[in-house]
DNA sequence: CTGGAAGCTGTGAATTTCCTGAGAAACGCA
DNA sequence: TGCGTTTCTCAGGAAATTCACAGCTTCCAG
């Protein structure tokens, strides 16, 4: 009844650990409405979650939650991003960490650091980046059972999370970054109606205060370079949303 | 917390906690007569009720009473919507949230509402509207969670409550918005008269000044869909209302 | 058999929702 | 810096949906 299944809330396939216990992720940011946002979100793809307000919390949460990745914010009040980032080795050194920094402050520190495995995005982000970063990162590190299935297919549609390829009927397409991450949404959650309001949520910045029409004009380029004369896999439901499922149904 | 499905002696399934005990949901609003109208619909679910008409007030309950979904108006006197949401969180980190909001507020504050798995309807809503989304947001934040438990039989005519999709003997059926919301009233009594009256209350939102005769209107078109031809599956219980059976019986 | 009540449905108009072209602004890269 | 790409706003138009109205049919009581 209560069994333990690879199956999430939302009916994707869920990243476990080898003995079938949830992943455990730590996320470390100064910003409450940071830490909310994304313990929601992350606690949703099925995932056991802590969060610390600042360095020395982190490096006490990380002690004794011995999480499979962290998330990172390089701005903390009480100590650097680098100094928490070493204390975090000491306890856990080979747990992968997903930096949020500042959109300008990128270069210079950050490039060295993802050269042992770790992954950053820059804030304001989107969930879905998170996500699929956080994803990457915990298939890499060996932490989760499931290794190597970084493709969604639906119907003869085929997206490649880590090469970001994605094709038809075997025919390359090529899409802009929003376009992916929308499509990455769509095909996580086939044959299910999404709304406006979750995609927004999901696949924009949280941040983002534009017209909620963004989501219907991606839509529309989304078609012109998936569905383009072939039988339609996006289907509008009027007053509800959007669903993409396999064109022969 | 996993939820579990029963089906009761009327035919009627209902959702359930793992312990068999009702699904315990805590609604919040400052006006009377919404909190009123809620209540009395979800307790007709079979679901235990508390209710709030404060942020204060909200937080008290949540902590001993423990719900399992919480319905949250956005506008409250004495704290904001989110201030309320940050503090339900600290007490319980895994409740799903349905937010009731004007329409109008619906692109500024929203965003990241729905992000993590919560959800929201629009005043004035439908009690129809607020049910099925509630059932979704148990049913989704439980750890057991089966496919078919979005999915409505009668007969040879299925609804799929997630891609709202609506097949009669395997053919596919379009309806609209208005005609899903009534199909699904009628096929989650099935073989119960419904009054137009009751229909109108639950499919309707209740605000709706209109003409009675709407019912009338829209099961004459769920007719021409649902039934066109077939053995018809919709009766006319003259002067008590409408039911719906499988066709052979 | 008949009249009224209850229910059914065609017509059409108002409204809502969605789609998409055009262009401005922001961005990334050389 | 300059150029091509990407993101996004705006607005017009298309299409779908909702609903009122009114005439018609069906049912039933007397």
């Amino acid at each position: 009844m209560c069994a333990m299944t690879t199956t999430s809330p939302q009916g994707r396939t869920e990243l476990l650990r080898p003995d079938g216990s949830p992943v455990r992720v730590l996320v470390v940011d100064d910003e409450l409405s940071i830490t909310e946002l994304l313990s929601m979100a992350l606690r949703y793809e099925g995932w056991q979650i802590r969060s610390a307000g600042d360095g020395t919390g982190a490096v006490q949460t990380a002690r004794e939650f011995r999480p499979d990745a962290v998330v990172l914010d390089m701005m903390l009040p009480d100590m650097d991003g680098l100094a928490v980032l070493g204390r975090l080795r000491r306890e856990l050194p080979d747990v992968p960490v997903l930096f949020l920094t500042a959109k300008d402050a990128v270069e210079d520190r950050i490039a060295g650091l993802t050269a042992g495995g770790d992954d950053y995005v820059t804030k304001p982000f989107s969930l879905e980046e998170v996500v699929a970063r956080l994803r990457g990162l915990i298939r890499r590190s060996g932490a989760a059972d499931r290794r190597s299935d970084s493709v969604l297919v639906v119907g003869d549609l085929t997206l490649d999370e880590d090469s970001h390829e994605v094709s038809r009927a075997g025919e390359g397409i090529h899409l802009t970054a929003t376009e992916f991450e929308l499509l990455r949404f769509l095909m996580r959650n086939p044959r299910r109606v999404l709304s406006k309001a979750q995609i927004l949520d999901r696949v924009w910045s949280y941040d983002f205060g534009g017209q909620a029409n963004v989501v219907e004009l991606y839509i529309s380029y989304l078609r012109r370079k998936i569905d383009a004369g072939r039988e339609p896999m996006i289907h509008t439901r009027r007053g509800a949303g959007y669903l993409i499922k396999p064109a022969v149904s």
